[in-house]
DNA sequence: CGCCCTATTGGCCCAAAGTCCAATATCCGT
DNA sequence: ACGGATATTGGACTTTGGGCCAATAGGGCG
Protein backbone atom coordinates (compact mmCIF):
# COMPACT_ATOMS: atom_id res chain seq x y z
CA UNK A 1 0.00 0.00 0.00
CA UNK A 2 2.88 2.24 0.91
CA UNK A 3 5.13 3.51 -1.77
CA UNK A 4 7.46 1.09 -2.93
CA UNK A 5 10.89 1.28 -1.51
CA UNK A 6 13.58 2.74 -4.08
CA UNK A 7 17.36 1.90 -3.72
CA UNK A 8 19.32 5.13 -4.53
CA UNK A 9 22.70 4.11 -5.65
CA UNK A 10 25.30 6.84 -6.49
CA UNK A 11 28.93 6.04 -8.11
CA UNK A 12 31.25 8.23 -10.41
CA UNK A 13 32.13 4.62 -12.06
CA UNK A 14 29.84 3.85 -14.60
CA UNK A 15 30.77 0.15 -14.87
CA UNK A 16 30.16 -0.01 -11.61
CA UNK A 17 27.10 1.83 -10.79
CA UNK A 18 25.12 -0.48 -13.72
CA UNK A 19 26.86 -3.82 -11.88
CA UNK A 20 25.07 -2.78 -8.74
CA UNK A 21 21.57 -1.36 -10.20
CA UNK A 22 21.85 -5.14 -11.78
CA UNK A 23 22.10 -7.14 -8.89
CA UNK A 24 19.65 -5.16 -6.50
CA UNK A 25 16.89 -5.15 -9.75
CA UNK A 26 17.36 -9.22 -9.78
CA UNK A 27 16.78 -8.81 -6.52
CA UNK A 28 13.04 -7.43 -7.04
CA UNK A 29 14.35 -3.73 -5.80
CA UNK A 30 13.71 -0.31 -7.64
CA UNK A 31 16.64 1.21 -8.24
CA UNK A 32 17.72 4.87 -9.40
CA UNK A 33 20.95 5.52 -10.45
CA UNK A 34 23.43 8.79 -9.88
CA UNK A 35 26.69 9.30 -11.36
CA UNK A 36 27.98 12.09 -9.08
CA UNK A 37 26.50 13.15 -5.43
CA UNK A 38 24.91 16.33 -7.10
CA UNK A 39 23.08 14.21 -9.09
CA UNK A 40 21.73 12.77 -6.79
CA UNK A 41 21.51 15.33 -4.21
CA UNK A 42 19.09 17.57 -7.21
CA UNK A 43 16.77 14.11 -7.75
CA UNK A 44 16.40 12.61 -4.40
CA UNK A 45 13.10 12.77 -2.81
CA UNK A 46 13.22 12.68 0.57
CA UNK A 47 9.47 11.35 0.89
CA UNK A 48 10.71 8.11 -0.92
CA UNK A 49 11.18 5.00 1.33
CA UNK A 50 14.10 3.13 0.56
CA UNK A 51 17.95 3.77 1.35
CA UNK A 52 21.50 4.89 -0.45
CA UNK A 53 24.36 2.94 -1.73
CA UNK A 54 27.00 5.22 -1.62
CA UNK A 55 30.55 5.06 -3.16
CA UNK A 56 32.93 6.87 -0.48
CA UNK A 57 35.26 8.05 -3.14
CA UNK A 58 33.92 10.17 -5.87
CA UNK A 59 35.23 13.42 -7.33
CA UNK A 60 33.03 16.60 -6.10
CA UNK A 61 31.07 16.07 -2.84
CA UNK A 62 32.35 12.70 -1.60
CA UNK A 63 30.47 10.13 0.13
CA UNK A 64 31.02 11.31 3.72
CA UNK A 65 30.11 14.76 2.81
CA UNK A 66 27.22 13.19 0.82
CA UNK A 67 25.86 12.03 4.08
CA UNK A 68 26.34 15.29 5.95
CA UNK A 69 24.30 17.05 3.98
CA UNK A 70 21.81 14.60 4.03
CA UNK A 71 21.95 14.71 7.57
CA UNK A 72 21.73 18.61 7.54
CA UNK A 73 18.41 18.23 5.29
CA UNK A 74 17.01 16.52 8.28
CA UNK A 75 16.61 13.11 5.93
CA UNK A 76 17.29 10.06 8.16
CA UNK A 77 17.76 8.09 4.54
CA UNK A 78 19.98 4.85 5.90
CA UNK A 79 23.16 4.85 4.00
CA UNK A 80 25.41 2.39 2.89
CA UNK A 81 28.75 3.23 1.75
CA UNK A 82 30.99 0.98 -0.40
CA UNK A 83 34.77 1.71 -0.72
CA UNK A 84 37.73 0.98 -2.92
CA UNK A 85 40.27 2.14 -0.74
CA UNK A 86 38.56 3.76 2.65
CA UNK A 87 40.89 3.22 5.69
CA UNK A 88 39.57 2.55 9.27
CA UNK A 89 39.04 6.19 10.57
CA UNK A 90 37.18 7.10 7.86
CA UNK A 91 34.32 3.72 8.10
CA UNK A 92 34.23 4.70 12.06
CA UNK A 93 33.58 8.01 11.08
CA UNK A 94 30.80 7.50 8.90
CA UNK A 95 29.36 4.66 11.03
CA UNK A 96 29.30 7.09 14.18
CA UNK A 97 27.07 9.59 11.90
CA UNK A 98 24.95 6.60 11.55
CA UNK A 99 25.89 5.28 8.83
CA UNK A 100 23.77 1.60 8.01
CA UNK A 101 26.46 -0.27 7.07
CA UNK A 102 30.08 0.12 5.46
CA UNK A 103 31.39 -2.38 2.68
CA UNK A 104 34.64 -2.68 1.04
CA UNK A 105 34.79 -3.36 -2.82
CA UNK A 106 34.69 -5.37 -4.03
CA UNK A 107 31.66 -6.20 -2.38
CA UNK A 108 29.98 -9.56 -2.10
CA UNK A 109 26.74 -9.62 -3.29
CA UNK A 110 25.21 -11.44 -0.84
CA UNK A 111 26.52 -8.73 1.75
CA UNK A 112 24.89 -5.69 -0.53
CA UNK A 113 21.62 -7.80 -0.54
CA UNK A 114 21.63 -7.99 3.36
CA UNK A 115 22.65 -4.70 3.91
CA UNK A 116 20.08 -3.30 1.84
CA UNK A 117 17.38 -5.03 3.11
CA UNK A 118 18.15 -4.59 6.56
CA UNK A 119 18.29 -0.72 5.85
CA UNK A 120 14.83 -0.73 4.25
CA UNK A 121 13.72 -2.53 7.20
CA UNK A 122 15.21 0.39 9.05
CA UNK A 123 13.96 3.43 6.99
CA UNK A 124 10.30 1.95 7.21
CA UNK A 125 10.89 2.00 11.26
CA UNK A 126 11.80 5.02 10.93
CA UNK A 127 9.50 6.58 8.76
CA UNK A 128 6.51 5.09 10.78
CA UNK A 129 7.82 6.93 13.98
CA UNK A 130 8.10 10.02 12.08
CA UNK A 131 4.57 9.72 10.37
CA UNK A 132 3.36 9.08 14.25
CA UNK A 133 4.86 12.14 15.42
CA UNK A 134 3.89 14.28 12.12
CA UNK A 135 0.31 13.07 13.27
CA UNK A 136 0.63 13.97 16.66
CA UNK A 137 2.19 17.66 16.20
CA UNK A 138 -0.67 18.10 12.99
CA UNK A 139 -3.32 17.28 16.18
CA UNK A 140 -1.26 20.01 17.94
CA UNK A 141 -1.39 22.34 15.88
CA UNK A 142 -5.10 23.21 16.05
CA UNK A 143 -4.39 23.74 19.91
CA UNK A 144 -5.52 27.77 20.49
CA UNK A 145 -2.65 29.29 23.06
CA UNK A 146 -5.12 28.67 25.56
CA UNK A 147 -5.87 25.25 25.43
CA UNK A 148 -1.97 24.20 24.70
CA UNK A 149 -1.38 25.68 27.93
CA UNK A 150 -3.77 23.91 29.66
CA UNK A 151 -2.16 20.78 28.20
CA UNK A 152 0.90 21.60 29.52
CA UNK A 153 -0.34 21.80 32.82
CA UNK A 154 -2.21 18.90 32.47
CA UNK A 155 0.84 17.17 31.53
CA UNK A 156 2.83 17.99 34.83
CA UNK A 157 -0.30 16.65 36.64
CA UNK A 158 -1.91 19.57 38.05
CA UNK A 159 -5.26 19.95 39.00
CA UNK A 160 -7.83 21.72 37.46
CA UNK A 161 -7.63 24.47 40.20
CA UNK A 162 -4.20 25.08 40.72
CA UNK A 163 -3.83 25.55 37.06
CA UNK A 164 -6.47 27.88 36.70
CA UNK A 165 -4.67 29.74 39.96
CA UNK A 166 -1.67 29.96 37.92
CA UNK A 167 -3.28 30.64 34.79
CA UNK A 168 -5.45 33.76 36.95
CA UNK A 169 -8.62 32.07 35.77
CA UNK A 170 -11.74 30.32 37.30
CA UNK A 171 -11.77 26.50 37.26
CA UNK A 172 -14.68 26.34 35.29
CA UNK A 173 -12.53 27.48 32.29
CA UNK A 174 -10.37 25.61 32.72
CA UNK A 175 -12.70 22.66 32.32
CA UNK A 176 -13.47 23.86 29.18
CA UNK A 177 -10.16 23.96 27.11
CA UNK A 178 -9.26 21.11 29.01
CA UNK A 179 -11.93 19.12 27.56
CA UNK A 180 -11.62 20.70 24.15
CA UNK A 181 -7.91 19.99 23.93
CA UNK A 182 -8.76 16.34 25.12
CA UNK A 183 -10.69 15.99 22.14
CA UNK A 184 -8.73 17.44 19.62
CA UNK A 185 -5.78 15.73 20.49
CA UNK A 186 -7.96 12.40 20.07
CA UNK A 187 -7.18 11.04 23.22
CA UNK A 188 -9.48 9.64 25.81
CA UNK A 189 -7.40 9.53 29.34
CA UNK A 190 -4.76 11.41 30.64
CA UNK A 191 -2.46 8.20 30.23
CA UNK A 192 -3.08 8.36 26.71
CA UNK A 193 -2.31 12.46 26.63
CA UNK A 194 0.92 11.83 28.20
CA UNK A 195 2.22 9.06 26.14
CA UNK A 196 1.34 11.09 23.32
CA UNK A 197 3.48 13.94 24.54
CA UNK A 198 6.24 12.16 25.11
CA UNK A 199 6.51 10.84 21.38
CA UNK A 200 6.23 13.96 19.96
CA UNK A 201 9.29 14.95 22.25
CA UNK A 202 7.55 17.49 24.07
CA UNK A 203 8.68 18.86 26.98
CA UNK A 204 12.11 17.21 26.39
CA UNK A 205 15.17 20.17 26.70
CA UNK B 1 30.91 12.42 44.76
CA UNK B 2 30.34 9.67 43.09
CA UNK B 3 33.12 6.96 42.23
CA UNK B 4 35.72 8.39 40.02
CA UNK B 5 36.06 7.02 36.71
CA UNK B 6 38.42 4.43 35.93
CA UNK B 7 40.13 3.86 32.50
CA UNK B 8 40.47 -0.11 32.19
CA UNK B 9 43.21 -1.10 29.59
CA UNK B 10 43.61 -4.21 28.06
CA UNK B 11 46.25 -5.36 25.70
CA UNK B 12 48.88 -8.05 25.40
CA UNK B 13 51.90 -6.05 25.28
CA UNK B 14 53.42 -4.65 28.00
CA UNK B 15 55.04 -1.89 27.07
CA UNK B 16 52.10 -0.78 24.91
CA UNK B 17 49.78 -1.06 28.03
CA UNK B 18 52.21 1.13 30.22
CA UNK B 19 52.78 3.91 27.48
CA UNK B 20 48.91 3.90 27.15
CA UNK B 21 48.56 4.13 31.43
CA UNK B 22 51.22 6.42 31.79
CA UNK B 23 49.39 8.82 29.31
CA UNK B 24 46.17 8.68 30.87
CA UNK B 25 47.29 8.75 34.26
CA UNK B 26 49.12 12.33 32.82
CA UNK B 27 46.12 13.47 32.10
CA UNK B 28 44.14 12.71 35.33
CA UNK B 29 42.51 9.99 34.84
CA UNK B 30 42.76 6.35 37.18
CA UNK B 31 43.91 3.68 35.40
CA UNK B 32 43.67 -0.34 35.59
CA UNK B 33 45.68 -2.12 32.91
CA UNK B 34 45.31 -6.32 32.32
CA UNK B 35 47.27 -7.96 29.64
CA UNK B 36 44.72 -10.09 29.03
CA UNK B 37 40.83 -10.38 28.22
CA UNK B 38 40.27 -13.07 30.52
CA UNK B 39 42.56 -10.98 33.33
CA UNK B 40 40.38 -8.65 32.71
CA UNK B 41 37.05 -10.53 32.89
CA UNK B 42 38.42 -11.57 36.87
CA UNK B 43 38.93 -8.70 37.84
CA UNK B 44 36.35 -6.20 35.99
CA UNK B 45 33.88 -4.68 38.04
CA UNK B 46 30.67 -3.67 36.59
CA UNK B 47 29.59 -1.34 38.84
CA UNK B 48 33.06 1.14 38.58
CA UNK B 49 32.10 4.29 35.77
CA UNK B 50 34.48 4.93 33.25
CA UNK B 51 35.69 3.02 30.16
CA UNK B 52 37.63 0.22 28.56
CA UNK B 53 40.70 0.41 26.05
CA UNK B 54 40.94 -2.29 24.21
CA UNK B 55 43.15 -4.17 21.79
CA UNK B 56 41.76 -5.60 18.71
CA UNK B 57 44.23 -8.57 18.24
CA UNK B 58 44.94 -10.77 21.49
CA UNK B 59 45.76 -14.00 21.93
CA UNK B 60 42.45 -16.00 23.79
CA UNK B 61 39.56 -13.90 23.72
CA UNK B 62 39.92 -10.67 20.99
CA UNK B 63 38.67 -7.62 21.37
CA UNK B 64 35.38 -8.21 19.35
CA UNK B 65 35.04 -11.75 21.64
CA UNK B 66 35.72 -9.53 24.82
CA UNK B 67 33.37 -7.05 23.57
CA UNK B 68 30.46 -9.59 22.85
CA UNK B 69 31.35 -11.07 26.54
CA UNK B 70 30.26 -7.84 28.16
CA UNK B 71 27.40 -7.59 26.04
CA UNK B 72 26.28 -10.89 27.46
CA UNK B 73 26.92 -9.66 30.68
CA UNK B 74 24.73 -6.55 30.61
CA UNK B 75 27.55 -4.12 30.99
CA UNK B 76 27.10 -1.13 28.71
CA UNK B 77 30.56 0.46 29.55
CA UNK B 78 31.80 2.40 26.76
CA UNK B 79 34.94 -0.02 24.38
CA UNK B 80 37.42 2.43 22.74
CA UNK B 81 39.25 -0.17 20.34
CA UNK B 82 42.98 0.35 19.08
CA UNK B 83 44.53 -1.97 16.49
CA UNK B 84 47.12 -2.19 14.71
CA UNK B 85 46.42 -4.16 11.86
CA UNK B 86 42.66 -4.56 12.07
CA UNK B 87 40.61 -3.95 8.90
CA UNK B 88 37.56 -2.26 8.11
CA UNK B 89 34.74 -5.18 8.31
CA UNK B 90 36.21 -5.34 12.05
CA UNK B 91 35.89 -1.49 12.69
CA UNK B 92 32.41 -1.35 11.24
CA UNK B 93 31.07 -4.75 12.89
CA UNK B 94 32.79 -3.51 16.15
CA UNK B 95 30.92 -0.22 15.49
CA UNK B 96 27.38 -1.74 14.40
CA UNK B 97 27.76 -3.19 18.18
CA UNK B 98 28.07 -0.08 19.83
CA UNK B 99 32.07 0.73 20.76
CA UNK B 100 32.26 3.97 21.78
CA UNK B 101 35.05 4.50 19.35
CA UNK B 102 37.93 2.42 16.48
CA UNK B 103 41.68 3.92 17.16
CA UNK B 104 44.24 2.66 14.94
CA UNK B 105 47.90 2.23 16.13
CA UNK B 106 50.08 4.14 16.13
CA UNK B 107 47.05 5.94 17.88
CA UNK B 108 47.41 9.70 18.21
CA UNK B 109 47.93 10.72 22.17
CA UNK B 110 45.03 13.92 21.27
CA UNK B 111 42.59 11.60 19.89
CA UNK B 112 42.48 9.27 22.49
CA UNK B 113 42.43 11.42 25.26
CA UNK B 114 39.48 12.60 23.29
CA UNK B 115 37.85 9.49 23.21
CA UNK B 116 38.35 8.05 26.50
CA UNK B 117 36.80 11.23 28.33
CA UNK B 118 33.60 11.51 25.67
CA UNK B 119 33.51 7.82 26.46
CA UNK B 120 33.75 8.64 30.11
CA UNK B 121 30.85 10.85 29.74
CA UNK B 122 28.75 8.85 27.62
CA UNK B 123 28.92 5.93 30.58
CA UNK B 124 28.07 9.02 33.25
CA UNK B 125 24.92 9.06 31.56
CA UNK B 126 24.17 5.96 30.84
CA UNK B 127 24.61 4.78 34.62
CA UNK B 128 22.75 7.86 35.49
CA UNK B 129 20.01 7.07 33.48
CA UNK B 130 20.10 3.00 34.43
CA UNK B 131 20.10 4.10 37.98
CA UNK B 132 16.90 5.74 37.31
CA UNK B 133 14.91 2.55 35.72
CA UNK B 134 16.76 0.51 38.83
CA UNK B 135 15.38 3.20 41.18
CA UNK B 136 11.84 2.80 40.04
CA UNK B 137 12.15 -1.07 39.54
CA UNK B 138 12.70 -1.11 43.22
CA UNK B 139 9.53 0.71 44.03
CA UNK B 140 7.77 -1.61 41.39
CA UNK B 141 8.74 -4.41 43.45
CA UNK B 142 7.59 -3.41 46.34
CA UNK B 143 3.68 -3.62 45.00
CA UNK B 144 1.45 -6.47 45.39
CA UNK B 145 0.48 -8.72 42.59
CA UNK B 146 -2.90 -6.76 42.90
CA UNK B 147 -1.46 -3.36 42.82
CA UNK B 148 0.70 -4.38 39.89
CA UNK B 149 -2.40 -5.22 38.47
CA UNK B 150 -4.32 -2.34 39.39
CA UNK B 151 -1.26 -0.40 37.53
CA UNK B 152 -1.50 -1.49 34.68
CA UNK B 153 -5.25 -0.87 34.38
CA UNK B 154 -4.61 2.85 35.21
CA UNK B 155 -1.69 2.96 33.05
CA UNK B 156 -4.50 2.15 30.32
CA UNK B 157 -6.43 4.67 31.54
CA UNK B 158 -9.12 2.35 32.52
CA UNK B 159 -11.53 3.90 34.88
CA UNK B 160 -12.18 2.32 38.37
CA UNK B 161 -15.09 0.57 37.54
CA UNK B 162 -13.92 -1.05 34.22
CA UNK B 163 -11.31 -2.45 35.80
CA UNK B 164 -13.19 -3.58 39.06
CA UNK B 165 -15.05 -5.20 36.67
CA UNK B 166 -12.29 -6.98 34.47
CA UNK B 167 -10.73 -7.88 38.18
CA UNK B 168 -13.84 -9.38 39.86
CA UNK B 169 -14.08 -7.05 42.41
CA UNK B 170 -15.73 -3.86 43.38
CA UNK B 171 -14.79 -0.64 43.07
CA UNK B 172 -13.87 0.22 46.26
CA UNK B 173 -10.66 -2.28 46.79
CA UNK B 174 -9.87 -0.87 43.13
CA UNK B 175 -9.92 2.77 44.85
CA UNK B 176 -7.47 0.94 47.83
CA UNK B 177 -5.00 -0.96 45.38
CA UNK B 178 -4.50 2.35 43.42
CA UNK B 179 -3.56 4.62 46.56
CA UNK B 180 -1.28 2.65 47.75
CA UNK B 181 0.18 1.80 44.81
CA UNK B 182 0.44 5.86 43.66
CA UNK B 183 2.15 5.94 47.37
CA UNK B 184 4.81 3.13 46.99
CA UNK B 185 5.52 4.32 43.40
CA UNK B 186 6.37 7.87 45.11
CA UNK B 187 3.98 9.52 42.29
CA UNK B 188 1.08 12.25 42.75
CA UNK B 189 -0.46 12.11 39.68
CA UNK B 190 -0.89 9.70 36.94
CA UNK B 191 0.90 11.87 34.54
CA UNK B 192 4.16 11.25 36.74
CA UNK B 193 3.07 7.57 36.87
CA UNK B 194 2.69 7.11 32.86
CA UNK B 195 6.49 8.97 32.53
CA UNK B 196 7.96 6.76 35.01
CA UNK B 197 6.87 3.90 33.37
CA UNK B 198 7.61 4.57 30.02
CA UNK B 199 11.21 5.19 31.68
CA UNK B 200 10.94 2.07 32.92
CA UNK B 201 9.95 0.48 29.31
CA UNK B 202 6.72 -0.63 31.28
CA UNK B 203 4.72 -2.11 29.01
CA UNK B 204 7.22 -2.25 25.88
CA UNK B 205 7.41 -5.54 24.11
C1' DC C 1 -21.53 46.16 10.13
C1' DG C 2 -22.83 41.16 10.98
C1' DC C 3 -20.24 36.59 11.57
C1' DC C 4 -16.87 33.36 13.30
C1' DC C 5 -13.21 32.16 16.40
C1' DT C 6 -11.35 32.48 20.90
C1' DA C 7 -11.58 33.15 25.67
C1' DT C 8 -14.17 33.53 29.44
C1' DT C 9 -17.74 32.59 33.02
C1' DG C 10 -22.09 30.72 35.09
C1' DG C 11 -25.26 27.08 36.79
C1' DC C 12 -26.73 22.43 37.40
C1' DC C 13 -25.87 17.81 37.82
C1' DC C 14 -23.50 13.58 37.74
C1' DA C 15 -19.59 10.57 37.63
C1' DA C 16 -15.10 9.54 39.24
C1' DA C 17 -11.49 9.68 42.45
C1' DG C 18 -9.59 10.30 46.94
C1' DT C 19 -9.76 10.15 52.28
C1' DC C 20 -10.60 8.22 56.92
C1' DC C 21 -11.94 4.67 59.83
C1' DA C 22 -13.13 0.03 60.36
C1' DA C 23 -13.73 -4.95 59.51
C1' DT C 24 -13.21 -9.78 57.61
C1' DA C 25 -10.75 -13.69 55.38
C1' DT C 26 -6.73 -16.12 53.67
C1' DC C 27 -2.21 -17.67 53.62
C1' DC C 28 2.43 -18.03 55.38
C1' DG C 29 5.98 -18.70 58.45
C1' DT C 30 7.73 -19.01 63.31
C1' DA D 1 -1.71 -21.21 67.09
C1' DC D 2 -0.33 -16.31 66.78
C1' DG D 3 1.28 -12.27 64.09
C1' DG D 4 1.94 -10.17 59.68
C1' DA D 5 1.18 -9.37 54.93
C1' DT D 6 -2.38 -9.41 51.42
C1' DA D 7 -6.88 -8.91 49.56
C1' DT D 8 -11.23 -7.52 50.13
C1' DT D 9 -15.38 -4.75 51.35
C1' DG D 10 -18.32 -1.16 53.83
C1' DG D 11 -19.79 3.56 54.93
C1' DA D 12 -19.55 8.34 54.89
C1' DC D 13 -17.82 12.41 52.98
C1' DT D 14 -15.00 15.64 50.13
C1' DT D 15 -12.74 16.93 46.12
C1' DT D 16 -12.19 16.66 41.23
C1' DG D 17 -13.43 16.10 36.73
C1' DG D 18 -16.78 16.11 33.00
C1' DG D 19 -21.18 17.01 30.36
C1' DC D 20 -24.78 20.26 28.79
C1' DC D 21 -26.74 24.57 27.91
C1' DA D 22 -26.19 29.34 27.82
C1' DA D 23 -24.05 33.87 27.78
C1' DT D 24 -20.65 37.74 27.29
C1' DA D 25 -16.66 40.09 25.09
C1' DG D 26 -12.91 41.13 21.94
C1' DG D 27 -10.59 40.41 17.39
C1' DG D 28 -10.45 39.63 12.72
C1' DC D 29 -12.68 39.38 8.19
C1' DG D 30 -15.59 39.83 4.16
Amino acid sequence: MPLPPIVFIVDDEPAVLKGLARLLRAAGLAVETFLSSQDFLEHFLPNTPGCVVLDVAMPGLNGLDLQKALAAKGSAVPIIFLTGHGDIPMSVQAMKRGAADFLTKPVNDDDLLKAVRAAIGTDRKTRQARAEVADIQQRLSTLTPREREVMDHVLSGQLNKQSAAELGIVEKTIKVHRARMMEKMKVHSVAELVRLAERAGIGKK
